[in-house]
DNA sequence: CACAGAACTGGCCGATCGGTCAGGTTCTGA
DNA sequence: TCAGAACCTGACCGATCGGCCAGTTCTGTG
């Protein structure tokens, strides 16, 4: 995979900037400057800035759909959602940068090619913890809760893991508990 | 104050443009475009881009001040969070599209001139939720809530404002109710 | 040492960005 | 009737965007 050290340094200035200015906020310029390196190196090694965004986002969209089968092999709708809010809980923290860039920038970057797999995940997502009851309600909370979590992640960093962890599972735990 | 017709339109268009696309996802251009009028015509009604931001955002801007001025005068603290939370529903969702516009591309946002105020209000309001205890699960839970909140009112609309109002004021009460 | 291929760069491209300006048109009140 | 205000526009500006390419430097291998 990562086949050279500036390649693997392109990634990592990227996703911080990426993640502190948005996608459209970063220029390849900025990338190329925090690296230091010309901006042709970052087209060299990739094919645009569409790709570095795509690569850099693989790994958690990969996890989020491993996730969701996972989801749906679960034994009922209860553990179904347990799992999806645990997972999601430690997806989200794995790839904190990651995931502030593609839930934070929503709508508009639902459009970039490299993220066209997420919208479906995370109507998958949606749907289980929103349950099959449908109502409003559970629809509504389930919406919050995938609005609250990636925020809170990417927000809190003077907690540790552990402490994050468990907090937030339990407060979307009450978030979700109506149904 | 609203002056002119094109004035209002090209706000109307700003606001819709600025909250689907992203305030730097939209140019002027866009903007001019789906008014049915020139570049240069928005230029002549406002300072700038910075300065359609601006008008677009002050409504909600004063609403929000005033509610902190609101939630100062609460006889404690229990009362102070109760009206902050269904002061700000209320608010976010008289204004949906400006709270998505300052709430949804945040943090890259807040460097903007026309969104000074913002950081130092939502601040308040944090430590409103948040409470005095000061615990980490507190503050938590309270970044919870106003990152959830605005994604909610935003991404739905199917469901009608008073169906809407009630059932995020109880998700928020009892994401917040570990205190 | 020679040489192939990977790594890297400066310079350039067309497009688009926010913004300016001179000038034309339309509205309005004395 | 007519001057001035209000309104609107096409043409243009410098800056910056993502991307491209020819050419140079580095590096490992026979």
């Amino acid at each position: 995979m990562a086949r050279s050290r500036t390649r693997d340094e392109i990634l990592a200035a990227a996703s911080r900037q990426f993640a502190e200015s948005g996608y459209k906020g970063t220029s390849l310029q900025d990338i190329a400057a925090e690296v230091g390196c010309s901006k042709a190196t970052l087209l060299y090694h990739f094919d645009g800035k569409d790709a570095i965004l795509r690569e850099l986002c693989a790994p958690a969209i990969a996890e989020l759909k491993d996730l969701l089968d996972e989801v749906g092999a679960a034994p009922g709708p209860a553990a179904a959602r347990k799992i999806a809010v645990e997972g999601f809980v430690e997806l989200a923290m794995r790839h904190r940068r990651e995931i502030q860039v593609i839930y934070g920038d929503l709508p508009a970057l639902l459009l970039q090619p490299a993220l066209r797999p997420v919208h479906q995940l995370t109507e998958q997502l949606h749907a289980t913890l929103a349950g099959t009851s449908g109502t409003a309600q559970s629809r509504l909370s389930a919406k919050f809760v995938l609005a609250g979590l990636p925020a809170v992640i990417f927000a809190c960093t003077e907690f540790d893991d552990a402490t994050l962890r468990a907090a937030l599972i339990a407060t979307a735990g009450r978030a979700l508990e109506s149904l």
